[in-house]
DNA sequence: TTTTCATTTCGTTCTGTGGCGAAATATAGC
DNA sequence: GCTATATTTCGCCACAGAACGAAATGAAAA
C-alpha cells in the first residue's frame, strides 16, 4: 500500500505546508519559469530552490520541460491524479490578497525584464552582486 | 502582518501535513468525539492527540466543546475565516478509498460502542490494559 | 574533445516538530 | 475544603526537513 490515497494526500499537503513553495506555485501562475527565474524572486541558493521543485513535482503539483541546459516549470493544466488540482486552486483563491505574494509578482516583472542569461551571469559565485539581498521568508 | 494570508493558508496546510492529524479529521466527520475516543482509535498518548487537536484547532479546521472534564472535538460547519473549509472538502473526497481511514471509521464504530468512561478507565496508567495494540501509524 | 555553465545531487548543519511521561489545570463529586 | 480524573502544558529526546556550499551531471559552445 506504499500510493494509498493518504500517501497521495499527504505528499501534496506536505508540499504545501511550506512558504517557500508556496511563493514559487503562485508565482508559476502567470506561466512556466526557469530555476534561475525563481532564484532571483525568492533569493535562495539555487540547490535549495531545485530541491523544493523536486518536492512539488514529485507530488504533481508542478510539471517540468528540459531545453538543452534550462529547466522550465510550470503549473499543470490537467494533473494525471486530478486530486492535487482542487487544492491548487484553493491556495490560489486563499492567497488572493496577500501581500507578500504581490511583493514577488512585482519582484518578478522586473526579473522576467531581463534576460535569464543576465540573471544566470549575475548569480555565479564570482560575481560580485552576490545575492543582493531580497525578502527572506 | 503577523496574519497575513500566507501565514493562515501555512497554518492550514501545516495542519494538514500529518497522517495522525488528518485520521482524526476524517474520525470526526460523521460527529463530534471526547479525546479519549480518539485516543482509543489512534493509539497515541492523550498528551499526543491533544496537541494535535489544539493545532487544528489553531487553524480552524475543528472545533471545541467542554462540557466538564469531557472535551469534545467536531468539524466546524461553518468556519469563520472560510478559507479552511473547501480545503476540509478536499481533503475528504481525496480520502474516500483509502484503506486506513476506513480501517479507522472501523475501529471507531468499536469505541463508539462504549461507554467513554470505560475507555477512560482502561487508558489510566494504572490499567492493565495499557494500551492493547492499536493500529499505530 | 575540452570548456562552460544551468541545474541537480550530496553532505552537513541547524531548526522544527512528533512522540512520550510527568506535572499542572480544571471540574465533578464527596 | 479534599479527592479523583479528563485534558492540557511542559520538558525532553529523536527524527524530519530546510538551508547552504561543494561536487556531480549533462547539454551547449568552443
Amino acid at each position: 500500500m506504499k500510493n494509498s490515497p493518504l500517501r497521495s494526500t499527504l505528499q501534496i499537503t506536505k508540499a504545501l505546508a511550506d512558504s517557500q513553495r508556496i511563493r514559487i506555485l503562485m508565482l508559476l501562475e502567470p506561466g512556466e519559469l526557469c530555476v534561475c527565474q525563481i532564484v532571483e524572486v525568492l533569493g535562495l541558493a539555487p540547490s535549495t530552490v531545485s530541491k523544493h521543485l523536486s518536492i512539488l513535482a514529485a507530488a504533481d503539483l508542478v510539471l517540468m520541460r528540459k531545453q538543452g541546459r534550462w529547466a522550465y516549470y510550470r503549473l499543470p493544466k490537467l494533473t494525471r491524479k486530478e486530486i492535487g488540482r482542487p487544492a491548487l486552486d484553493w491556495v490560489r483563491s486563499a492567497l488572493q490578497e496577500d501581500e507578500q505574494i504581490h511583493l514577488d509578482r512585482k519582484k518578478l516583472k522586473t526579473v522576467m525584464a531581463c534576460d535569464p542569461e543576465e540573471l544566470c551571469k549575475r548569480q555565479r559565485p564570482s560575481s560580485e552582486y552576490e545575492n543582493k539581498g531580497v525578502s527572506k521568508r
